[in-house]
DNA sequence: TGTACATCAGTGAACGCGCGTTCACTGATGTAC
DNA sequence: TGTACATCAGTGAACGCGCGTTCACTGATGTAC
């Protein structure tokens, strides 16, 4: 390790071994076909590879270790700049709506239908740009490896977060909302969109269609949360 | 074949062999661990059974025709009780909330709620009542198996087709939202619960709280809907 | 600048194991006449 | 009512195969002095 000096996460990606980014690329290849890491098989990914068997445990310790280092990759490619645009989005939606907005229980819907629209947008361009590693995600959400299916759900989760935070801190949703309901809501948002992923991997003429439906259903959820609230009747649970 | 005169699906089930019905507790058995049916095998589920693994193919030609025949028995034990205990929930909420009926944009909030409530809370009786059956489906509705994911794909949209035309029967929405709209919020309804299922059993402590959010995760995507398509903003895709 | 040593990615052969599947067989139950 | 035959669930042995994992080895690159 000379990292010390100028050593960006890029590098450090280019920096991996040759053989080591092969088999990742290897697991990305044959899981698009639908099957799982744990059944697909060290083995069939070093022959993918071009590798010897053997030269996976050079890099893993076993295939579930394979599958936490694509995800902990995706998530760091898909968190931040996210965030960013949902932000961005948020403050050049306050700019122009400025004067006229007409108000909703509490809730600017130009602004908030703005930001959605763009959120979910970029969410399933990243999709498009790595239809593999979320494939495998969503899968792996439910499938025989916890460790997986723990690392997918912290993933998820700090998407959620970071919706909720973005939302109160630029006042998307009525400010009588209560934090944790804010959070709920949002937690509730990112399962949707997750859901949503493998419907649109599998079915690309209907890709345009289900980008509408996973935004409207956002706004639903969003839109639903913000008038119940101000009626007095949203029932969220406590845990 | 001696069916012809009162054979009943009850009969037909205990007319099975009990070698069948063994291999199908088996795999329910062993699909609660969190294992999907191919990584089980033939061999295993045989060997829990307590048979020779040969006599797996005296009444299934593989893993996924098993898979198949208990998702079908599941989908008969649960689609017609909940949809009659819906109609009966809706027709309940109709005589009671006569009189002074609180509505919100063209929905009856209490009545749509005691539906929404009872429909998810059997919803749920059920998991509680089949925990492996539903952990496998939901498992395998993202698993390696085309023909699985297909028929469960399949169940859970007559299961939301079903919610749909009781939706209109019983005006649980207001009468301007189109046919086609009621059907797809009921599918997003549809996929949201089974979306939980999993969470649901693997956390005995939180089950209430589960059940809880859904029941909301339900009536926000119901109100969302009815208000955005009150003010003409209702935006759902044609396809 | 050269040399000795350590580290590391990759190789190839070998292991034991459980898998899906096939074959030939058995014994019980149902059916035809 | 008896008998011959067909059907059917289940058995046990055997097959070839691909799997995960281990071992001993190689050659290139990096590091110390």
């Amino acid at each position: 390790m000379q990292a010390e000096l100028g050593a960006t996460p890029i590098r450090d990606k280019l920096n991996d071994a040759p053989g080591k980014r092969q088999l990742m690329a290897a697991a990305l290849l044959l899981s698009a076909s639908g099957r799982s890491l744990n059944s697909i098989g060290l083995r069939e990914l070093a022959r993918e590879a071009g590798l010897n068997p053997n030269t996976f445990y050079r890099h893993f310790s076993d295939v579930d270790d394979l599958g936490m280092t694509l995800i902990e990759e995706m998530s760091t490619q898909l968190r931040q700049p996210l965030r960013d645009l949902r932000r961005e989005a948020a403050a050049r939606a306050v700019r122009a709506g400025a004067g006229d907005v007409p108000m909703l229980f509490g809730i600017d819907m130009q602004r908030g239908r703005r930001v959605t629209h763009e959120t979910v947008q970029l969410f399933f361009d990243f999709v498009d740009r790595q239809p593999a590693v979320f494939s495998l995600g969503v899968r792996e959400l439910h499938g025989a490896s916890a460790l997986l299916r723990q690392t997918l759900v912290r993933v998820m989760d700090e998407f959620a977060d970071d919706m909720a935070l973005d939302i109160l801190e630029f006042k998307l949703l009525p400010s009588n909302l209560e934090h944790t309901h804010v959070r709920q809501i949002s937690h509730l948002v990112s399962r949707g969109l997750f859901a949503q992923v493998l419907d649109y991997l599998a079915q690309p003429a209907r890709q345009a269609t289900i980008r509408a439906l996973a935004e409207e259903q956002t706004i639903l959820l969003f839109t639903g949360a913000a008038v119940l609230q101000s009626l007095g009747q949203l029932q969220l649970p406590e845990g």
